[in-house]
DNA sequence: CATCTGGTTATCCGATTGAATAGCAGGTTG
DNA sequence: CAACCTGCTATTCAATCGGATAACCAGATG
């Protein structure tokens, strides 16, 4: 988490949105900071104060763009999900993937999504072990939808005999945490293995982890064979 | 987290300690009700005066019994790992077991912990989340040698050829993960599914659904190919 | 050029926080 | 029984919180 200079580039680009341009700037320069200071300290824990603070402007000007605390809580968890949706928009090679490859190359971009932005998972954790009408809202909103296409997705690959069939909660649960958690817990990994989650081999191996221990049954019951055993 | 009665049996065992064991009682009230704020709240958004309105003492006795609120917190802590190593200890059986279905049952135990006190992973998570010195603390005192236990316990089913070879941490943070996060986050499983963690059923099925994507390799397999496919 | 609008800042308010201090009451002890 | 610890309560304090209001001023407007 880290302040962010104040109005770098202002560059205008044509006449009379000089305005506007600079309040949208300012809005998201908001939302971005609201973002990590939420998910390191939570809903109570975290400030206006200080989030104001991180984005270089003064705190009431956050109540003239979102009202109050909680309008600002509800438009970065908005902004959140909506570039989830992006970034895990799957490109047009997959469809013609069978199921399971597909959802190995879903499970890579997921667990890289989780790497680029932990503050995703640490958001959300931190609203559920409160028990908020945020949560409610943004279970509502967002989280029920997405857990509906990904227990589509499980269904698929069970009715085709490619996965065990195990409760769908027990699935989403182990599937999302076993990516998130390294990313989320990121201090952790720093104390306990010394090793820097950034680094894109320590990402690419993790994800490969779970797709090995998920979805390679076979190839990886017959790399268990063929060792000496 | 309910408030609980003061003072209910008092009890004075023989003659002399009536004071000690009414003190020895408040104190640990004053813990238990201080592991479940801190966990529901976090360090910053947990307010000493609430704990003390659980436990249903003046605020100013925290301060008598734990010095300041961080050493409320570490005393909480403290508490909270002896007890997991109480409650984790492995019946004698254990012994005699292959490293395979030890380690079964060892999922199972740990599963079973994760939902009766849905507060541990609460409370590191939180801590985690925030780079504390408190986090720190922690890791050096209970985390770093809880964590050489599973991963001996890992490295041996390895050498074994009894499971494939995956990056050590990647296997931490997978399987401690899938065991907590679903009983960690129980109010997004309440809307989302309304399914309730603390229903036995659901809690062993979800411990064997772990063994069988984790554990069960060959078995699942099987299970699959006796399917149409 | 004069006026107006809207993004932003400065400042104030009551409530709540962690911490500190003084005092009380009843169990303990000689 | 009387003096004395000690576990506990009541109260105070400065700091910080979210929210509200008024002033401000650059840029849009005519």
């Amino acid at each position: 988490m880290t302040a962010v200079p104040k109005k770098s580039g202002k560059r205008s680009g044509a006449a009379g949105n000089l305005r506007a341009e600079r309040k949208a700037q300012t809005r998201a320069l908001i939302l971005q900071c609201a973002l990590d200071v939420f998910a390191e300290r939570g809903f109570d824990g975290a400030s206006v104060r200080d989030i104001a603070g991180f984005a270089g402007v003064n705190h009431g000007l956050i109540r003239y763009h979102f009202g109050d605390k909680e309008g600002l809580w509800k438009a970065a968890v908005t902004f959140l999900f909506e570039r989830l949706h992006e970034e895990m928009a799957a490109p047009g090679e997959e469809a013609g993937l069978p199921p399971l490859e597909a959802t190995k190359a879903w499970i890579r971009r997921y667990v890289r999504y989780c790497a680029r932005h932990p503050e995703h998972a640490r958001i959300m954790v931190q609203e559920s072990i409160r028990d908020s009408g945020r949560l409610r809202w943004a279970i509502r909103r967002f989280i029920k939808p997405d857990n509906e296409q990904l227990q589509r997705r499980f269904q698929h690959l069970v009715k085709q005999g490619v996965y065990p069939d195990i409760p769908h909660h027990s699935f989403n649960y182990i599937i999302t945490a076993a990516a998130q958690s390294m990313f989320m817990l990121a201090n952790e990994m720093k104390y306990v293995y010394g090793i820097d989650v950034a680094d894109e081999a320590v990402i690419d191996a993790h994800a490969e982890a779970i797709i090995k221990l998920f979805f390679d049954h076979r190839a990886g019951s017959a790399a268990v064979r063929s060792r000496k055993s």
